[in-house]
DNA sequence: TTCAAGGTTGAGTTTTCCTGAGCCTAGGGT
DNA sequence: ACCCTAGGCTCAGGAAAACTCAACCTTGAA
């Protein structure tokens, strides 16, 4: 009989009442009542035209037949059991990835285009930490802890995979615009500026505003920054309200210029680099979890990615 | 997962979409529409909390869990599924055993019996040969032919186990009785006699009337025989209808003895010897398969019962 | 832009499964 | 001989599972 016309209900009834050698206790052991092992069985032997118990008044008792066909139902039915728990076992030891990042690279850049990356995995678990502690990366058994970090390099003692490069550009919500229009650097003088502060531990200067106008030809003026903000989520939040302009680099303001919530009002000139990149920190020796492996390798490539629809192809 | 709680219609279409590809050919291997084939992938994925499939808008594909899952749910269908199939190839090609016996001790003897060994064999499927030919009995692969034989031994070149006894006694039916009574021998001579005429293939007189007369004391009588038959079965079914008393013998009368049909004028008194026995006949060497040495000794059990009842205890 | 392929899902239908209750038989105990 | 127990069988009805049909969706190719 093919696969697809197995009466599988049926078969396992058999199996455990065979098992058993009564109904009464089969019935209890599969959560029903005698009468449905009777049916089930009898319902069995008139499909396949075997005898397959003898019945007794006071009780049933396997024949040879029976016998014979339980052993194999009974270990086909402990095949599929086994199966099912190890699968629940796969997933409930799922690999876990600790993965530091920005707050701003993880809100921003890396949490949408993970959506990408876990359908094709449900044996790796990934927590992102957005603590910025220099935390050494490390395998272990079961898992890994890696870091994306923002900063220049080079990272000692680590192995760094270079993400992309940094770079800031002005950013204004569309209706900012409408209100007055900017066509030059100066015409940004007209309107509020956000900064975001950050000191970079490895005490190198994080580019702003002014370093935007000196770069932009406009040197020594004085700058009308109303709003400074640590983290550029906030700064992110003001300049889409319409609340301002601000200097944002492609990791954070990527997706909102594509969905046009947020727009460039000098297209692609006034781009001043920045010393610091996106780097993705591993150990310096060992190897990654094969699970761990293929998150990685999709992060390369989802990086590879961006800096091409980004323009940063090198 | 219990074994009773597996959804196990549910993990065979999901085996089938795994090993397919896709739930449309699955569903017509499974014989059921593609959306019953989603709606029970889905429902062991919410069961399990596992996914298993991958999808996408033109079709799915099964992930490494899924993958993992359907190859022991695959296997543990495919070993139930052989069991079923060789539950019934052992139920066709059962062992096939003839099985030759006097017609008499076939009618009257052996298949009232029968029917209390047939329900504990699904296996051997028994002919009953009523041809008297000395064909020499055999094993063979998927069989037997043995024989019930029913003359003086010992037989040549066979192994014979003596079934039973013969021995001769008048029966008739009970409203001849009340006819006119039967109390002595002399008393027979008033009744129709009815005689079977049986010719042994070894040249030994079987005993009839005379031999009985001259048993019983009556020496030289003219024996009033109305009736000659060459088969039990005709005899039998005259003096059932009350037409005359008959010799018979325990195989043939048994039955209808114990059941009132006939009765015995004299009980116990009377009874002649036979030179004759009832011997199942085997092959001298080789041995018997299972199913067939299962029968023979159900059949010596039964014979030696029979022996016991009769009163012919040894 | 349109079409084909294949999956998803709501609502209704069909099939399967199960229950409760009454009946049966054999065997053991009194 | 009678009664009780244990366990199986089966009827009739209800619940749950499985399935169908049809409408809708998305993606990729032409």
């Amino acid at each position: 009989m093919k696969i697809e016309r197995l009466p599988l209900n049926a078969l396992r009834a058999f199996a455990e009442a065979a098992r058993a050698g009564n109904f009464k206790t089969a019935a209890s052991r599969l959560g029903v009542t005698p009468g449905a092992v009777s049916r089930q069985v009898k319902q069995l032997e008139d499909r396949l035209g075997i005898a397959l118990f003898e019945r007794h008044a006071n009780g049933v008792r396997v024949n040879e037949a029976g016998r014979l066909l339980a052993e194999d139902v009974s270990a086909g039915l402990a095949r599929i059991a086994s199966g099912v728990q190890a699968a629940n076992e796969r997933a409930r030891s799922a690999i876990r990835l600790t993965l530091s990042a920005p707050p701003s690279a993880a809100q921003f850049w890396l949490l949408p285009r993970l959506a990408g990356f876990e359908p094709h995995e449900t044996q790796i678990e990934i927590s992102l930490d957005a603590d910025q502690d220099l935390t050494a990366p490390t395998w272990h058994a079961g898992g890994a802890r890696i870091a994306l970090r923002y900063g220049r390099g080079p990272w000692p003692g680590v192995r760094a995979i270079r993400l992309f490069e940094d770079e800031l550009f002005p950013v204004c919500a569309p209706t900012l615009l409408e209100r007055a229009p900017i066509n030059t650097p100066a015409d940004l003088l007209a309107h509020p500026l956000l900064e975001v502060v950050w000191q970079s531990r490895q005490n190198i200067a994080f580019p702003g505003w002014s370093e935007w106008f000196d770069a932009a030809g406009l040197n020594g003026v004085e700058v009308p920054i109303q709003r400074r903000f640590s983290l550029y989520g906030m700064a992110l939040d003001q300049t889409i309200a319409g609340r301002g302009v601000m200097l944002a680099n492609p990791a954070v303001a990527a997706d909102r210029l594509a969905s046009g919530v947020l727009v460039r009002p000098f297209g692609h000139r006034y781009v001043i680099d920045s010393p610091f990149t996106y780097d993705l920190i591993l150990p310096a020796t060992g190897n990654a979890p094969p699970a761990v492996q293929r998150f990685i390798d999709w992060l390369v490539e989802e990086a590879e990615r961006f800096r091409r629809e980004f323009g940063q192809d090198r």
